[in-house]
DNA sequence: ACGATTTAGATTTTT
DNA sequence: TCTAAATCGT
């Protein structure tokens, strides 16, 4: 049975498919059947009894992409499949967190802080020390100390080392601080989860050494997107039988301004010497001609593994360009050809997908959308976890089990009113932060603190937390759910049938109790308490959803439609400052991230490629004037048009970039773009010996040329910078002399 | 204590 | 433009 799945592989994909053990490195091009590899191998060592379901570990960036795995293995190994411990990093770390709890001066209970959670303390942190937000930001301090944790500097070492200014000395600070509360609280933030992990593993040689020989094979998917915490984690975990194996292409790492470290993937051969590379280079999902333009696009960055992605399928249509006045007419005109295509491919709105780099561009979309009264689905955006009444019923449900939980605390102390204020509430924030009380321990003895009105409120508090906490303990993880958010109030103060907006609240706290039904009653969930509930949506996100058969386009940005496919794909805001955001024009590595994400816009779609841009576009209120994305530069002018491509050779449609410093003077016409010059499609006469200048490394010398004429490529010596093997269909080598 | 009004700031987000 | 936090007024 395996065997017949194996044979269906091509060479390469079979070949990283069987291998056993040591380290290995699979490098997947977009569409290149990685997912199929990856579960035939866990299958592969299933069925030749090299280990048991529970000694695999198969690690993921996310829930959708762990239950896609988690359904195929079953497909193939059948209910033996539950047993894997297959997951993303954060929930399977949460999980070996709350059996070892004890040993981090934890309780297994202990609280997930999401970012919001961890904002509002840093905040409230920032607050007390009476610290100007304007200058120390909240947020940013948040995402320092986000960083910090990532590449596992800890509150002291981050005050020995790495104070070099007034700000990162308060980051300090704040970040000690901070740490404590959480500690209080019994609560982790999402990095914790990680540098936890970590901490556990240093400090326990013992519980080390138990996992490591636990799980005999580690499998990491997304390789490229990992940061330093998790790098050091699995290289931790893997140390005794360095049975790893990495999945990733750095072609689509996307995520370093999370901490994601590119490095990982691209040094993983480093790491482990004797580890084998797989090549997974061709691509199964889109048409020869979006590979190719995706290409163009991506030889352009310099951090690069190299690899030869190809693709078998027929050339298909060119990519399409739009170019709209306005980021209304952009839309609009999004929208016909989308009219136009369903009718001419007899495609189902489900067929596309527009992607955008911010959130807010799908507002313009949405409202062409609706006109031309075709069903869409934006993703992302605000989740159903998010939306305050979800987050205070969550909060209701996380004090149950873990009530010095204090962002949660504080959260419903006073939702729905009861008469428990900012003056009380500060009263109590400072009695606990003076005495180094947790503020549950302030509350259950608020006779000490506070007298009359506010004390019987608070008081009044305690005793419903506390029967939240019976109720936790005495039922099931629905009876106490449903009992704890009728208790509290919540439900009533919901609804209000005259608002409509309320009851659309009060309708979603209900669908919440639902989920926390479906929860308790699904016999795939091993643990169906309270507690494995909040721990499995604290680490959901949105796009986790399963989604109905419904019909409709999807909206969503870049970032989130990566691992998706979809036969016709729009990607729309192809300029200047908005992709690439222009906040990453600055450095060569945050534009390189860019490219990469256009380049994983662009590999999304299977059939049909279109890129869009507006002429003019309202931000922030006003009307800005843009130029075209160098990325549609990039793109090799012989794939773009709009039907055919002798059509589209003999009419090239990239528009040509005005001086930089005429942006604004820039002239507002209809009239088609000028034809464009010679971008690198036909190769210059470039001899050996030539000196070219190349707009990223700058002047060099011809060393050699091969490969066939159309496919001519140049090495050149750059000083300083070593020899590079340009494709001069590519590369835009200018002779100098 | 709570709602109304003003002001500042913003851009991507697997968990 | 739009949201969220800060401030103001009752």
């Amino acid at each position: 049975m395996i065997d017949e799945y194996l044979e269906g592989l091509n060479a390469a994909q079979r070949a990283a498919a069987t291998h056993t053990d040591g380290p290995a490195i699979i490098i997947a091009g977009a569409g290149s059947g990685k997912t199929r590899v990856l579960t035939l191998r866990l299958a592969y060592l299933l069925s030749r009894r090299l280990a048991s379901p529970f000694q695999l570990m198969a690690l993921t960036f996310t829930n959708k992409a762990a239950k896609e795995m988690r359904r195929r293995i079953e497909t193939l190994i059948g209910s033996d499949a539950r047993s894997l411990p297959m997951g993303t990093f954060h929930s399977v770390f949460s999980r070996v967190l709350r059996i070892e709890a004890d040993a981090l001066g934890y309780t297994s209970s202990f609280s997930i802080y999401d970012e919001e959670d961890s904002e509002s303390q840093i905040r409230t942190i920032v607050k007390e020390l009476n610290l100007d937000d304007k200058r120390f930001k909240p947020r940013v301090i948040k995402n320092n100390i986000s960083k910090a944790k990532n590449f596992l500097v800890s509150p002291s070492e981050f005050s020995a080392r790495h104070i070099i200014d007034e700000f990162t000395e308060t980051t300090a600070k704040v970040y000690h601080i901070y740490q404590n509360r959480l500690q209080r609280s019994n609560a982790m933030d999402f990095d914790d989860l990680l540098v936890n992990m970590v901490v556990l593993f240093n400090s326990r040689p013992d519980l080390l050494h138990k996992y490591q020989h636990k799980y005999r094979y580690l499998m990491i998917d997304e390789y490229q997107d990992t940061n330093h915490a998790q790098y050091v984690i699995a290289k931790k975990l893997a140390a005794v039988h360095e049975n790893i194996v990495v999945v990733g292409d750095d072609s689509q790492s996307i995520y370093s301004f999370r901490g994601a470290t590119i490095e990982n993937i691209l040094n993983f051969s480093k790491d482990y010497p004797d580890a084998k590379t797989y090549k997974l280079e061709q691509n199964y999902r889109s048409t020869s001609t979006i590979v190719e333009a995706a290409n163009s696009v991506i030889e352009n960055n310099v951090k690069r593994l190299p690899k030869n992605i190809f693709s078998l399928k027929e050339e298909g249509d060119l990519i399409g360009l739009i170019v709209g006045e306005t980021e209304v007419q952009e839309a609009e005109k999004v929208v016909d050809s989308i009219r136009e295509q369903k009718l001419r491919r007899n495609l189902n709105n489900k067929d596309f997908a527009i992607l955008y780099r911010t959130n807010a561009q799908s507002r313009t979309l949405e409202d062409a959308l609706r006109r031309a009264s075709i069903p869409y689905k934006v993703f992302g955006g605000m989740s159903f976890y998010r939306r305050k009444e979800i987050k205070d019923a969550v909060a209701y449900l996380r004090l149950a089990l873990n009530p010095y939980d204090e962002e949660s605390i504080k959260r419903v102390i006073n939702y729905p009113a009861r008469g428990i204020g900012n003056t009380t509430m500060e009263r109590l924030l400072q009695a606990a932060y003076e005495n180094n009380l947790r503020l549950w321990d302030v509350i259950l003895r608020s006779d000490r603190y506070l007298s009359g009105r506010s004390w019987s409120a608070v008081n009044a508090f305690a005793a419903l937390i506390t029967s939240f906490q019976n109720a936790a303990l005495n039922t099931s993880a629905y009876l106490a759910a449903e009992y704890i958010i009728k208790a509290s109030g919540m439900l009533e103060d919901l609804h209000q049938p005259k608002d409509f907006e309320m009851m659309d609240r009060y309708e979603n706290v209900m669908e919440f109790l639902d989920g926390v039904k479906e929860f308790t009653e699904n016999p795939d969930n091993e643990v169906r308490s309270l507690s494995a509930f909040l721990n499995e949506i604290a680490l959901y996100t949105d796009a986790d959803k399963d989604e109905e058969s419904d019909d409709y386009v999807s909206l969503m940005t870049i970032h989130a439609s990566k691992g998706l496919e979809f036969h016709s794909v729009f990607v729309v805001g192809m300029e200047e400052g908005l992709f690439p955001l222009s906040m990453s024009l600055d450095n060569r590595e945050s534009l390189e991230e860019e490219r990469r994400l256009c380049y994983v816009a662009m590999t999304r779609a299977k059939e049909k490629l279109t890129l869009s841009q507006a002429k003019r576009r309202m931000r922030y209120g006003n009307l800005e004037f843009t130029e075209p994305s160098r990325f549609l530069d990039e793109v090799n002018p012989k794939y773009i048009g709009t039907k055919t491509r002798s059509a589209a050779e003999k009419k090239p449609t990239i528009p040509v970039e005005p001086p930089r410093n005429l942006k604004a003077l820039k002239p507002i016409s209809a009239a088609a773009t000028a034809p464009s010059e010679n971008l690198g499609a036909n190769t210059p006469d470039i001899a050996v010996g030539h000196t070219v200048e190349h707009d990223r490394f700058g002047r060099g010398i011809v060393v050699r040329l091969d490969g066939p004429p159309e496919d001519r490529r140049a090495v050149v010596d750059f000083p300083g910078r070593g020899e590079k093997t340009l494709l001069l269909r590519y590369a835009k080598l200018v002779v100098v002399q």
